[in-house]
DNA sequence: ATTAACTGATACTAAATTGGTATCAATTAA
DNA sequence: TTAATTGATACCAATTTAGTATCAGTTAAT
C-alpha cells in the first residue's frame, strides 16, 4: 500500500522549492533540476496546480511559477486529493444509501473512521510547516 | 487514493463469513455467493490466506475452508500487508541511509509518523471485532 | 466403482493507474 | 529577431488491479 505516488511526492517538493523562492518566479527547468524531478512530468504537475489555484505562472523568457496560496494553507491532504483522488475506502461509500451487504457496511463504518484519522493527520502537514522544518534542518 | 483494494475488501468479508461459520467448513462457492464475490477471484484469495496460515482447507466433496487463526488476532493491517503490500510511503524509506535530497527526507519524517498512525488504527480492527459489530447490527 | 462437489495450481486477459516522453504553438525579455 | 519559457496535448511503457478459464487431484455419497 503506497501512501504517496510520485505525482504527489514531486508536487510537494516542487511547492517546497517555490515556497523557498519567496515571490521570485522559478522556471520548471530550475525546479526539475533542483529537485531531481523529470522535466516534462513536472510540467504537467505544475499545470494541474495552476488549475487548482495553488500557483500562478508567467509565460515567456524569465517566466516561471510562483506560489499563489499561502504555504501554510496548502496541506498534503489537498495534494493527495488532486493527484491521487479523494481519500476513500470502497465504492460503497459513494452510494449514499446504506448498501445491501451488511458486513461490507460494518467494515465501512470502521474504515470511514480511519479515513478521518488519516485525513486529519495529513492536514496538519502544510507546505509552510515542511519548509520551516527543512530550513531548520539545513541550519544544523 | 483508495485505502482498500478489492483484494483486501473481499478477503475481509470472506474471513467474516468463515468466522461466523464457527468451525464448520464453508465452500468457496458458498462464500462467493453469500458475499457477492467473483468465485474464481475468491479462490485465489483463499489460497493466499492458506499460505499465510489464516485459514485451512479440506479437499473434496463437502470440503471447504475454515478459520485457523483466532479471529481476534487477525487484523486488517495484516490483510493489507498480504494483499496490498506493507504500508509504505516512498522508495526513499527502503534505502536505510539518509537520502541525499533533504526536502524528501523532511517529508519522509512526517509521513513515517502518519504511517504509524494508520497502521495502528488498522491494527485495532480485527475480524473478531468486525464480527461482533456485525452481529450486534443484525440483532437490531 | 462411479460421480458430483470440492480444492490446488496455474495460465491468461482486460482495464485502469502510474510514471514518463515528445511535440508544437504561443508568449515575452533581452 | 531569437532564445527561454509556458500552454496544451498526444503518446507510450510498465505495473497493478480485477477477473476468467482450465485441468488435475481429492473426497463423500450413492
Amino acid at each position: 500500500m503506497k501512501v504517496l505516488t510520485k505525482n504527489t511526492d514531486y508536487a510537494i517538493r516542487a511547492l517546497l522549492a517555490l515556497a523557498a523562492a519567496r515571490g521570485r518566479y522559478l522556471s520548471a527547468k530550475a525546479i526539475a533540476s533542483g529537485q531531481d524531478i523529470p522535466y516534462q512530468f513536472l510540467r504537467r504537475l505544475l499545470q494541474e496546480m495552476i488549475r487548482h489555484n495553488l500557483i500562478i505562472s508567467k509565460e515567456g523568457a524569465r517566466g516561471g511559477f510562483m506560489l499563489e496560496k499561502d504555504p501554510d494553507l496548502i496541506t498534503v491532504t489537498q495534494l493527495i486529493e488532486i493527484f491521487q483522488g479523494k481519500v476513500q475506502v470502497s465504492e460503497c461509500m459513494f452510494r449514499k444509501q446504506i448498501c445491501g451487504n451488511r458486513s461490507r457496511c460494518v467494515l465501512r463504518h470502521e474504515i470511514m473512521r480511519i479515513e478521518q484519522v488519516v485525513q486529519s493527520e495529513f492536514e496538519k502537514v502544510t507546505i509552510g510547516k515542511l519548509l520551516r522544518d527543512l530550513e531548520a534542518a539545513n541550519r544544523k
